[in-house]
RNA sequence: GGGCCGUUAGCUCAGGGGUAGAGCACCUGACUUUUAAUCAGGGUGUCGAAGGUUCGAAUCCUUCACGGCCUACCA
């Protein structure tokens, strides 16, 4: 017997010879459409409005999303990119060798259909088919009209099939591919230039995270794949170029939860003679400006909660803020291991080795992140956990650097950038004793390429990153970064 | 990595020791303005995989695979 799988494709395949043998391409290389759906919609309203009957012939195309068979007249709907439309056709205008074709048709088949438009009695604006053609003929089953696909792992496997099915999946999609272009369109209105640099990096620095690792053949040698773009942005800076960014993927060889995926993409940005106060200023008015372009208002809903992205937002201290939660004043401590001490009597737990970057990590992570649901900047950060990063006037251990937090997630890193060249190579030099000392893998390394660039001078450096992904996710409400990621990272399974 | 839950028809889901079920989809037939079309008929399956317990396992046990959520690490 076979599958039920194999039945099915079996019906298809009979139904796909029958078309080649009345001599019709199920796959044919091109179709004129003259109108996308929107644009025939908008055509038939204007015609409607100005009481006109609408004489041109469209020819539309789509896929097959729904049909209702009346016997000698059938009605379907088709969707193309820009929406959905109905489709009519009677035995009586297509004739006798079309309308066989018209019965033929299956659910998710692309069609084109040459005709015009009109009113059915319900009002429902459709077209009335006088012409017929397979675009390509579908040989598998879709996923039920009512509740559309559900299962969530072959929504992430096969996405195509999400987006045919679940209008909220495609809405998401399209919502981030409109905050990128606003993102982008903000950052040109500031004067800001796009540029690309390595994936490929003989070394991965830049941030606090282990990279993958692979080989160039012709080389032979080992290459990293990049875990941030800041080192290359920065050398654009000391080249001249003031005010620059990438929109890039970065890949982090890490865990995988609903905030983190393997590959995601940041923006990073750097802009000469600027401090990290004005690139505060620049991320709140940016949020809330792609906020406002793409979603009409600057207020999003995530889970219970309503955030509102107008700036200002809250400065406050990161020193303070982890004192008002926990009482532990990370600076009252002169070592690791006494703060680690105070960790564990309030009950936060860390690992033996954990390098000093990791312990006020682990309090922001565990005590301050998930509550901060509203857009906050924290102020000031350990000397310890940012080596990039120049130290404030006021006090040595900390550096001028801020994380912008919303609905509990960290949506945004920036610093003064560090420019001085002998202290960012002693930075260098006692991150590189934590990972030879603690076993830190993620560590900096002494990038002696960087501190080059460095020694020629770098201008005072106001830099940004931002987690495009957690941006999305704020702003389409999505609990899951596998909701705003279009190929998620899945364990690979078996073959059918 | 640890904990909990899940995996049954193409899809959405019931069934929890005794012949494998429903709705949609699909197939056959009727119907020329339907729209979750309607009406009559048809079940198309390796119950995630492999072992075990039992007279008998989709159901109970063990292991494994994949996924989800929580947790740990990171952004």
């Amino acid at each position: 017997m076979p599958s039920r799988l194999e039945s099915i494709t079996q019906q298809r395949l009979e139904k796909l010879q029958r078309l080649r043998d009345s001599g019709i391409d199920p796959y044919p290389h091109r179709y004129r459409r003259t109108h996308t759906v929107q644009q025939a919609v908008a055509l038939f309203e204007r015609t409607e409005r100005a009481g006109r009957l609408p004489q041109r012939r469209l020819a539309l195309a789509g896929r097959i999303a729904a049909s209702r068979d009346m016997g000698k007249a059938c009605f379907v709907d088709i969707r193309d990119g820009t929406g959905k439309i109905q489709v009519y056709f009677r035995l009586d205008v297509l004739g006798a060798q079309s309308y066989s074709l018209a019965k033929e048709l299956d659910l998710g088949d692309i069609i084109g259909v040459k005709g015009h438009l009109f009113r059915t009695r319900s009002g429902e604006l459709t077209l009335e088919a006088q012409e017929l053609h397979m675009l390509a003929k579908s040989l598998q089953p879709l996923p039920e009209k009512w509740h559309g696909l559900v299962d969530v792992e072959k929504r992430y496997r096969q996405r195509y099939l999400d987006l045919i099915s679940n209008p909220q999946s495609r809405e998401v999609f399209h919502k981030r591919s409109q905050i990128i272009a606003a993102m982008r369109r903000f950052l040109h209105d500031q004067g800001f230039i796009e540029v690309e640099t390595p994936v490929l990096q003989p070394a991965a620095g830049g941030a606090a995270a282990q990279p993958f690792i692979t080989h160039h053949h012709a080389l032979d040698q080992d290459l990293y794949l990049r875990i941030a773009t800041e080192l290359h942005l920065k050398r654009l800076i000391i080249g001249g170029f003031d005010k620059v960014y990438e929109i890039g993927r970065i890949f982090r060889n890490e865990g995988i939860s609903t905030k983190h995926n393997p590959e995601f993409t940041t923006l990073e940005s750097y802009q000469a003679y600027a401090d990290y106060h004005d690139v505060m200023r620049m991320v709140e008015t940016m949020v809330s400006a792609i906020a406002q372009e793409v979603l009409g208002t600057t207020q999003v809903s995530f889970g219970e909660v309503t955030i509102e992205l107008a700036p200002p937002w809250p400065r406050k201290s990161l020193r303070e803020e982890i004192e008002e939660r926990c009482g532990l004043d990370f600076l009252a401590y002169e070592d690791p291991a006494s703060l680690r001490r105070a960790m564990l009597e309030i009950g936060v737990e860390v690992e033996e080795t954990a390098s000093p970057s990791h312990l006020v990590d682990k309090l922001i992570s565990s005590l301050v992140e998930p509550n901060l649901m509203q857009p906050t900047f924290l102020l000031d950060y350990p000397v310890e956990m940012s080596p990039l990063a120049k130290r404030t006037p006021y006090n040595p251990r900390l550096v001028e650097r801020f994380e912008a937090f919303a609905a509990g997630m960290e949506i945004a890193n920036a610093f003064t950038e560090l420019n001085d060249p002998l202290e960012q190579r002693e930075r260098f030099q006692m991150q590189e004793r934590w990972r030879t000392q603690l076993g830190d893998q993620e560590a900096e390394r002494v990038d002696e390429d960087f501190l080059l660039a460095l020694e020629y001078g770098m201008p005072p450096t106001g830099g940004l990153g931002v987690g495009i992904d957690r941006l999305v996710m704020l702003l389409t409400g999505q609990q899951s970064i596998r909701e705003v990621i279009l190929f998620p990272q899945l364990k690979s399974k078996p073959p059918f």
